[in-house]
DNA sequence: CGGACTTTCTACCAGATGGTAGAGGGACTT
DNA sequence: AAGTCCCTCTACCATCTGGTAGAAAGTCCG
């Protein structure tokens, strides 16, 4: 009730945007401008996965760039567009690398370890990455339905592959999705944590991540492995 | 280097808030605005919990409330001041559970899994308050350090309490600091959480919490019983 | 009643915000 | 050289933001 107004206005430019595009030069990929959207991207990822969405302002994220806000929204449609533009790119780059594992052959828990390793990998190589899911994820998020229908697909296949490892009795049988989003709130826990340790004076070390990571590992196991 | 502008700002405004009072009519808790106080932080607490301090305005704040927002800013300083009451009202809730469970009588074990139990416990019976914990939390927060202030002593305290049980033995030898972390984490994780569920569609219910739950006893256990 | 105090309101403002309109320049094609 | 397309810019705007000034109304006390 507290907020009527912006919840009709979110409404309104959803729909708004899913009408028009996105990116405002779809399709061309090269250019001159090719690198400035990129840069443009870069910029944005870090800002809206540190200070956040309402707290980016066009103005300040292109003053870092050096260059005027209206370049910003010659490339994409308006600040809704440039974060969707974000989140496209970054869960783009998951699903890419997580397919290239789903590619190898493995037998089915090192294909689980596998794909934790990846993510984890991922994490630490784009740290942004993780600020970005933390602030996409909140509830009303404008990206939500979009970071949903990017990954959707692959968090299906997911399940669909666990539903047949438990039929056939390779896995333990317990909630797919509950496991999953177990798995999903400790990576994005992990940017929290590396945040808070950051603000008590701590520079995050390898230990953190590892630790978390093993103990994911061994969550998984525990639900999954049908000896245990 | 995005935000210059923003952070030479903050920066202004934690010194002078420092130098002010939180709440404007200090001291007074009783009267006709005592309620509207409440109220204000009541509705406070939920907006910067779910869409965000940026994204919270005061205009849409007293709207909810059926006041004007000059009313906000007689009771609150100003913005900043109001996150900070609801800041610290919430984090005096949880302070409040936990000193009461350190009052008991209990073996060391005993006393974990209590505290444990309590913080769930608080969590469910008010999830706002992980919204703003995970608000809060977040890199650059203008209450980060105001939440240290209030919770730090009891972390400290924590700690030492720690360290004392490892130099008996009754504790394994682990980093204090880390486990702590990774049970803070958890709990925060779970707001992500409640939330993707609840995007996805899902009303979460209390098997989430629970698994969560046992998931932390298991790893605190693994990482203090010095039996394992 | 009359004054003091608390609370809520109306009126207003300076600055920032996202966004539009349209000019100008550079590069490439014909 | 002229035209076309891509890109970035200046200029401007409506709206919203947090915040201030001060009036009006209620309440309490002598």
């Amino acid at each position: 009730m507290v907020e009527t107004t912006r919840l009709r206005e979110t409404v309104r430019e959803t729909v708004r945007d899913t009408v028009r595009e996105t990116v405002r030069s779809a399709g061309r990929t090269t250019g001159r401008g090719a690198e400035t959207r990129e840069r443009i991207l870069d910029a944005a990822l870090e800002s809206f996965g540190t200070i956040g969405y309402d707290g980016t302002s066009l103005d300040d994220l292109a003053a870092g760039l050096g260059i005027r806000k209206q370049t910003i929204l010659y490339h994409y449609v308006n600040k809704r567009g440039l974060l969707g533009a974000v989140v496209d790119r970054s869960a783009g780059d998951l699903t890419a690398a997580l397919l290239e594992v789903l590619e190898e052959e493995a037998t089915d828990w090192q294909r689980v370890e596998a794909l934790v390793r990846t993510v984890f990998r991922v994490a630490l190589e784009q740290p942004l990455l993780l600020g970005l899911l933390r602030e996409v994820s909140r509830p009303g998020s404008p990206a939500a339905p979009r970071l949903r229908s990017t990954m959707g697909p692959l968090l299906d296949r997911a399940m669909a592959w666990m539903n047949r490892e438990m039929e056939t009795g390779r896995m333990r049988r317990t909630d797919p999705q509950l496991v999953l989003l177990s798995a999903y709130s400790t990576v994005v826990g992990l940017a929290t944590e590396i945040e808070v340790l950051r603000a008590a004076g701590l520079e995050p070390t390898a230990r953190t991540v590892v630790t978390r990571r093993r103990e994911l590992l061994r969550f998984l196991r525990t639900s999954l492995d049908p000896q245990r």
